[in-house]
DNA sequence: TTAGTGACTTAACCCAGGTTAAGAAAATTA
DNA sequence: TAATTTTCTTAACCTGGGTTAAGTCACTAA
């Protein structure tokens, strides 16, 4: 399945030739390793306990990646939107069984590169190789960024927080899932806006 | 100051001779470029607001990494040992003032490489800046199953893990630094241990 | 020897968030 | 449009960990 350049999104154009500033072939070189799949609402892009075959751009829509407890409980990691790329890194890399789910929340476009083409391009193109490593090195740092949020604040604060930067989250997105990415109950999170409204 | 090989845990010279396979030559010219640093107990290597200056290899003893909230309280990301590299590698790569404390928990000896050394050193053996990259990306898993960790157990839960994994860690380290480990009070802590010594 | 300091424990009380259960509102589907 | 399912809210009660405060134990210093 081939993709051409008017087929992605604004923000992927923008990615490889404002800011990385490849040439048209490179660019097409580039898309033609990519796979376009589509993942409908609810479906998942990767389960745990699989492989991950692809690294993942979202070229459309939302995702939400979790872990299941013994419990049953989600948790959300991390959400995807728009210009992110998603996949367990580690299972990917590593070829071991996935511990993160990766659930379209709404109806997604994603292009995805395999680890084979990966490598292939990363030869052809070693700038794209660097743009990755760097790309990876922002995520590992936002990672710990979570990590320390995480650890510091409490669930109230951690809503306030999110709500402040990204207030769209909540116009998309159930707020179920918020209470799973600030892992309280629904009904814990309807109590404390009900609360923070009134003040 | 000069570092020679007989000054290095046995851990280190295992890395590079016979995990990595580097020559003795490869490995002089290496330790050449470190610097070895004394950190006393309770003494800090690296403070938040400072620009990280090195990457850093713990020859002996131990330290923790942590962050200070708003309300004074401290928690501890993770606890370093021999044989781990420590630092604040967003502030170390990205040159801002670091979030996160390095304190020695005993009396530390400590193998520091300066960013313009690292670099130096990566063109001169590629296979060394490869290394770095590999162990990045295991630090960077490391921390994703440190939040999920996090987010998806209760502080008992954690403390058992804790143990089971590394009973030693409780042979070296004081209670307290445990319980901001853990994001728990002292007090709370010691409650825990009385209950679960109960049963 | 004793005073002082830091590490750990115990206990009483409090509160954020969990649990359970029920109901309201919104979105889907027939 | 009504029927059904999903999402969100409310309320009563419970519990793990926070808070405060006091006490014990071990180590150091004078």
């Amino acid at each position: 399945m081939e993709i051409y350049p008017s087929e992605v999104s604004p923000q992927f154009i923008d990615l490889f030739m404002n800011k990385m500033k490849f040439t048209e072939e490179e660019f097409t070189l580039i898309l033609s390793f990519f796979r376009r799949e589509y993942v409908p609402r609810k479906f998942f892009f990767l389960r745990a306990g699989q492989i991950a075959k692809y690294k993942a751009y979202i070229n459309k829509a939302s995702a939400r990646n979790f872990t299941t407890d013994e419990k049953g409980d989600e948790h959300i990691l991390y959400f995807s939107f728009e210009d992110w790329w998603v996949g367990d890194l580690e299972s990917f890399y590593n070829q071991q069984p996935a511990t993160i789910n990766v659930q379209a929340m709404e109806d997604c476009e994603i292009l995805c590169l395999q680890k084979d083409n990966l490598e292939r391009l990363g030869e052809q193109i070693p700038k794209l190789k660097q743009l990755f490593i760097e790309k990876e090195k922002k995520s590992f740092f936002s990672h710990i960024q979570r990590l320390q949020e995480v650890k510091s604040l409490s669930a109230e604060d951690r809503y306030k927080k999110l709500i402040n930067k990204h207030p769209e989250i909540f116009q998309r997105i159930p707020l179920q899932y918020i209470a799973m990415y600030l892992d309280i109950e629904p009904q814990s999170l309807s109590r404390m806006r009900k609360r923070l409204s009134c003040k």
